[in-house]
Parts: C-alpha cells; sequence; structure tokens
DNA sequence: CAAAACTGTTGCAGAATTATTACAAAGCAA
DNA sequence: TTGCTTTGTAATAATTCTGCAACAGTTTTG
C-alpha cells in the first residue's frame, strides 16, 4: 500500500485529490494545516508527500526544508502550487523536492509524476515494512515507529526473513539453513535469538507487532 | 563538464536555451530534426537530453521510446513540449522520461529541472557531498568543511565508494573487487585503510561524520 | 491430572570480529 | 642510488556476538 501525505487547505481540490487518488489504490491522509501535516508525520511513514505551498499557517516551502533537514522524513516531496511564478519552482528542488507542478493540472499528469517519483526512490530498493517496523537491509538499520533499534548480524538477518514472508510460519530448521551455511547449530539456538529479538521489541514499545511461537513448528511474526 | 543534447527545432527557443544554458556552465549541443539527434548520440555520452516532442521529421516520444529500448543512450530525458494536453505528459514518463515541462516555462525553472535530474541521475558527475565531506573525484581532492584533507589513492578511491552509496554497508569483499582488479589481497587490509581514513577525519575535526563497522558485515559511512 | 513435549529467558565462556599499530616490501621522485 | 611515501600484512589488544546449557514456565496429550 502506497502512503501519501496531502497537504492542502483548498477543500475543492483537497477533496477531488483524495477522491481520485484513492481511487488509484493509493492511501491518502489530507492535512489541510501544517500544524496538521506534522502530526501526521510524527505517526506514520509516507511514501510520498504532495504539499501546496500556501498554506493558511505558513509557507510549505519552510516546511519542506524542515522535513529534509531535521530528518523527520525522508519521504520525497511533490510541490503543488497556484504560483506562476517560477521562483517557488527553484527554491522548491533547493529545498530539497523532488518535483513540482503548477496548478492547475490534470489528475493524469499529477499521476505520472507520482509514478515516475515513487520509481525513481524505490530504486534504492528493499526497504521492508510491516506495520510500523520498517528494515532497510543494505543499510543494515531497523525503525520501529520512526525509532531505531539497534539489532545484530543474526537478529537483523532473522527479523529481515520475517518480513520478507509476513505471517508465514517458519521453523527452525528453516531459519538456520537460511542463516548458516554449516548447518552444526543446535536449534534451540534461534530461540535464544528471538528472546533477545523480543526483548528490543518491548524496549522500544514495539507493541503492535509480535513474533509468536506456533506450538511444534515454528515462529511467525505477525501484528499483535 | 555537463553535456546536454538539445532537440528542438524552434530556432528561436533553441536560440535561446543555447545561450542561456551554456552561460551556465553546460556544454550544448542543438539538434534540430531527430536525424541530427541520431548522429549526436552515436557520437558523444550525453548527460541530459532535452527533448521537444513535435519535430519536423517525428515524435518526440517515438524518439524516447526508441533510445531507452534500443540502449542507444541511457541518459536521462525531459520533454519539452508545447501540448497543453496532458496526454504527453504520461506518455512521456511511461516511456522512460524523467521529467516534463510545459511550454512557455521560464529558464529558472528549467534549471532547476535539470539540476533535480541530473541529481538524481548521476552522481558520477563532479562533486560527491556528504554532509560536510566533499570530494572532487576529478581533482582527487577532499574537503571537511571547506579545509582540505589530503588522502592517498587507496583512502581516496575507499571513500570515494562510500560516497557513492551513503549509509549503504559495503563489504570488504565488495571494497577489494571494487578498487583491484586482482583480487589477492587480504580482506582485513581495508581495515588499515579504513583506520587511517579514521584518523585523518580526527585530526581534521571531521566529527559530524563517521565510518562505522558493522559487525559481520563491513562498513558504511554514515552521519554521526 | 500427570507426564511429555515444547517454549522462554538468562548467564556466560569462548568464538568471532574489529581497531590499531608496527613493520617491511613496493613504488616513486629526485 | 637515496630518501620519502604508500600499501599490504601480521601481531596484539580490545570488543562484541553467539551458541549452549540450565532451569523455569507453558501447552499438549494420553
Amino acid at each position: 500500500m502506497v502512503k501519501i501525505l496531502l497537504v492542502e487547505d483548498d477543500p475543492v481540490i483537497g477533496r477531488g485529490l483524495q477522491i481520485n487518488l484513492s481511487s488509484r489504490g493509493f492511501h491518502i491522509d489530507w492535512a489541510q494545516t501544517l500544524k496538521q501535516a506534522d502530526v501526521f508525520i510524527e505517526d506514520q511513514v509516507y511514501d510520498l508527500i504532495l504539499l501546496d505551498l500556501k498554506l493558511p499557517d505558513g509557507n510549505g516551502l519552510g516546511f519542506c526544508d524542515q522535513l529534509k533537514n531535521e530528518k523527520k522524513s525522508q519521504s520525497p516531496i511533490i510541490i503543488l502550487t497556484a504560483n506562476i511564478e517560477e521562483e517557488s519552482a527553484v527554491a522548491g528542488f533547493e529545498k530539497g523536492a523532488s518535483d513540482y507542478i503548477r496548478k492547475p493540472f490534470g489528475h493524469a499528469e499529477l499521476l505520472a509524476r507520482i509514478q515516475n517519483v515513487l520509481n525513481i526512490k524505490s530504486n534504492k530498493q528493499g526497504q521492508l515494512i510491516f506495520e510500523k517496523l520498517v528494515l532497510i537491509p543494505e543499510e543494515r538499520k531497523a525503525y520501529y515507529d520512526q525509532q531505531e533499534i539497534i539489532f545484530n548480524r543474526r537478529e537483523f538477518d532473522i527479523l529481515e526473513m520475517f518480513l520478507r514472508r509476513p505471517n508465514v510460519v517458519l521453523s527452525r530448521e528453516q531459519i538456520i539453513s537460511h542463516l548458516l551455511e554449516s548447518e552444526d547449530v543446535i536449534d534451540r539456538t534461534i530461540d535464544s535469538h528471538l528472546s533477545r529479538i523480543r526483548q528490543k521489541f518491548k524496549k522500544n514499545n514495539a507493541n503492535t507487532i509480535r513474533i509468536s511461537s506456533v506450538y511444534g513448528v515454528g515462529y511467525k511474526i505477525e501484528i499483535a
């Protein structure tokens, strides 16, 4: 599910976009002010932000700047604006926006730009997302609700394996043979690892997800 | 030097762009027909192609398609067009264009889009920047916070590799095989180099960035 | 219900990995 | 050549991880 945050104060345009984009299969959260947008961002990881520049409680450019610099979000941004003046376009790119589209725009064009931006970003490839848990395998980083959790090698590998098969039960043998070349390890070792993973989840209040055991079979990751 | 191929039949617009972009330090080759453009492309590798859609000897979209599919060129393409109809924009993205700009456009906006595309598509060009660290591969110079740091060959190559994939974990094997043809080097050699790089960072108070090890996997560069 | 089968947790020894430094061989400029 | 720099290796110290065992707790089964 691709999640988009729409920041737009005009109710007509906002509603229109929400309906239209939702029907394309995007999940849209619609903020009408920067303040609202902030709340959404605290709470969620978005694949893309559509940002109007003129908003009741401030200018979108500053907001854009903030996001990029304060690392609240690394989501790509497409700027929407009625400004004919091109300064805004320039400024937008400088602040780190990925694209820029002038109103009035057709929905087809917007859609095309959205696809384009998402493609580019997703070449960064392989974020694994499970509810609020995000793994970035190539960076070996893990986040729960934006908060980094540090896992060591085995823990990370195991988690990655689970995230690639969410809700599926994996046996200890499967896990071991996926992790090690030499399978000369006692299978209960996996238990230890899982225990430690769970501890880290608990310490980071990751209570919306859970690794549960399936008696006699193995383990799976699931939503709590 | 960034090379751009401009494909535009209108002499007024073409000339204007050539002058304007040249003055920004780009090298511009200007083709007025698709046929001419083909000749240029056979001959040169461009960092970017600016492509008008309506041309005397055919449609730019087909051309775009050709380039991408027949692999004559993987240069990013920005489509320029007078078409108000947005179908063209959509089609353009589908054919693999990186961006799209409707005429009439301001030069500043075009410039912004050019920068944007160049940044996304290739770090090949020019400077590599990571936080306050700047590498200029062509000159083999490195700066932290404007202050030059002198790295020898191996150190520079390794750093360059990291800057091309910021935050990404690279294994010793990856690094070695990228650096040397002959992989007959012990992988722990990388450790020595990194140790020396770190020393130079420290000596130059480069304490906002860090090369950290990821136990059992490799190393990565990241913001401290 | 009680025994059997299985899972959860924790401490810890030793295995695995990394950091740093010294040194020698190789390269290179004068 | 000489003297200086670079680069790979080895040795050592320091750090971190991991598999195991032991025991407690839980679920299943006869």
